[in-house]
DNA sequence: ATTTTATATAGATAGGTATCTATGTATCCT
DNA sequence: AGGATACATAGATACCTATCTATATAAAAT
């Protein structure tokens, strides 16, 4: 498992608003005003978030108009369940076979 | 969702380190000395991170004579695959049917 | 053309954190 | 008893980050 990998993506969902902007665009497409709308921080914060999300590859912007549409990785949602699964399960592959290993 | 209590366990996830340790503890119980073999830096280092995950109910500790037994909480290992499936789900309970809900 | 709306960028601030060295504490061994 | 081993704590440092205000940019509306 490549844990540098994993952990940026972890590092950019390890905030309580993040969150909920992953859980809201769970639903499908949304421009920033929408999602702000949710929030009670100003909007150069959501613009922060919103890029953290991007540079994690959490989330795609694509720009419609004065609009900035952003989605939910599918590359994302597919690896995000896989990745608790290859971190918690215990097999033959699992790092405690090993020693001094890739860290 | 409880934003802010998944938020403290995906913040103490967010470190390349302490995901090396997570998967090394899904093989089961291991002490203190054993899990610094896979890595690089001191022991309180060490230590400091094995308290993060402790006060994120990661993994409890137990000890015994000078050894310190560190296992992951089953709770955690139930919760963090159920947390992954809410989060990406879109269904009618979800956040974005609201506005301005619990934050 | 001017104003309004949607968004991004710059810069500052306050607080958090990963790591280290140095040291303390408790347990085991001889 | 005295030394070795396993682990924790204290304090320092360097770096990162969530948020703000102020401002810029670009598109739409009037």
């Amino acid at each position: 498992m490549d844990y540098q990998k994993n952990a940026k993506m972890i590092k950019a969902m390890a905030d309580a608003n993040r969150l909920k902007i992953i859980d809201i665009l769970s639903c499908g497409t949304m421009c920033a005003c929408e999602i702000l709308e949710n929030f009670d921080f100003t909007q150069p914060t959501l613009s922060h978030h919103m890029k953290v999300l991007q540079d994690a590859n959490i989330v795609t912007a694509e720009k419609n108009g004065k609009w900035q549409n952003y989605t939910l990785d599918p590359q994302f949602v597919k690896q995000l369940p896989l990745f608790t699964y290859n971190l918690l399960k215990s097999d033959e592959t699992c790092i405690c076979h090993q020693k001094k290993a890739t860290s």
